[in-house]
DNA sequence: GTCTATATTCGGATAGAC
DNA sequence: GTCTATCCGAATATAGAC
């Protein structure tokens, strides 16, 4: 291990390139080319390509967990017995916002790498990412215990739409700029992330009507 | 052109694998194996592996959105001069929803497919997904027109989520039901549908702290 | 229009010198 | 540990018979 130069350049180059193409579509040779290095360095260090990209995913995932973790455990240390649901999906939230729309441009690729390899289908990643529900469960378990009158029901859909507006935040924000002819700004890192925290608070929170009639809601604290 | 069996034998079945794995990973062998033609018919027929992928992806989306805007239309002639904000994001949500959710197969892999080809970064459908802009646009415009006192951006940022959910119920409702422990019913379409639709009104309606503070909450109706 | 057979390209992996 | 050279399989595309 120690501080191996090749290694990470191979690292930081494929989470580069992976960031805006799949899986498929990035060569070990185009890997290669952008770290600088030779092409049967990769096989030395990683064994295959498969492994390369399941150890890059590990590493990314790791350290966002451990973030997101870090954030969730000061949430519910502040909120002593009754955690602040807004502060808990702050944390789920804020974390791969800032990477990705933050000024660190690896930070930003690991933000689109990782969203991007969550759907690809090839098996290193399948496993990992299936492990990964264990670290959804934290969180769902958190805001069960932060809304103990909650239908647990509305709890999961919530932070399912929570993670649906954190991808597309991720992946779409281009669009998202170009739609709205510049009006939105996505510099201001922090007014977005509290923006995903209403909406999908909102969805933990209020009654959403079986079919037809609007939304009631229930205002809280 | 006419009836084409052996043609639309190709273009189900790629639909059909593609709606589970990637461009790269489905090779056009993978394709006539399903589809029980032979290999040289996919270049008879479409010209080439990227040509047929882009044939498939535009004839779903023309069907896609002229179900969106037919739906649209009525809601914005049953609102007469002032269009129901959640009738419009009814039009946009209930569609691909539906397919994807609904009991016809082939349906259900077509939103399957169109969700996974819009990341895709193979040149034929960046074309095309971009062109889908303008779609989106006609959504935004309704929105405006039906919400003049709400800031744009709140619009914009409203229809982001709404899209954002969309997606991610299509693409991981699998995930949601197993994290639920299959407390959530994915069988109830038009409850989901009214749960996107009661999460996205909100995000359109509501003021968003800029940072730090509770949202509150306008109700509407 | 459909098939078989094949050309061609590309990419992952490895052998072996240094 | 790093390089060159090469092997091998896979996949797209096509030529040409039927």
């Amino acid at each position: 291990m120690s501080t191996d130069l090749t290694r990470s350049a191979i690292l930081t180059a494929a989470e580069q390139l992976y960031a805006e193409r799949s899986f498929g579509e990035v060569s070990l040779r185009d890997i290669v080319a952008a770290a600088g290095v030779n092409l049967a360095a990769v096989n030395y260090h990683f064994g295959s390509k498969d492994e390369l990209l399941a150890e890059l995913f590990l590493s990314r995932a790791t350290a966002l967990n451990r973030e997101r973790f870090a954030e969730l455990k000061a949430a519910e240390a502040a909120g002593g017995g009754r955690t602040e649901p807004r502060a808990i999906l702050r944390a789920l939230a804020g974390p791969p916002i800032r990477w990705c729309l933050g000024a660190d441009r690896q930070r930003s690729a690991a933000a689109r790498f990782m969203t991007r390899a969550s759907v690809e289908t090839v098996p290193p990643i399948r496993k990992i990412v299936e492990r990964d529900i264990s670290h959804l469960r934290r969180f769902a378990d958190a805001l069960r215990r932060a809304l103990p009158e909650r239908d647990e029901v509305d709890i999961y859909w919530g932070l399912h739409f929570a993670l649906a507006m954190i991808r597309q935040t991720i992946t779409d924000s281009n669009r998202l700029r170009k739609l709205s002819g510049d009006l939105c700004d996505l510099d201001d890192v922090d007014a977005i992330i509290e923006r995903i925290v209403s909406v999908a608070g909102f969805a933990l929170s209020a009654q959403h009507a079986p079919t037809g009639q609007p939304a009631t809601v229930s205002t809280r604290r």
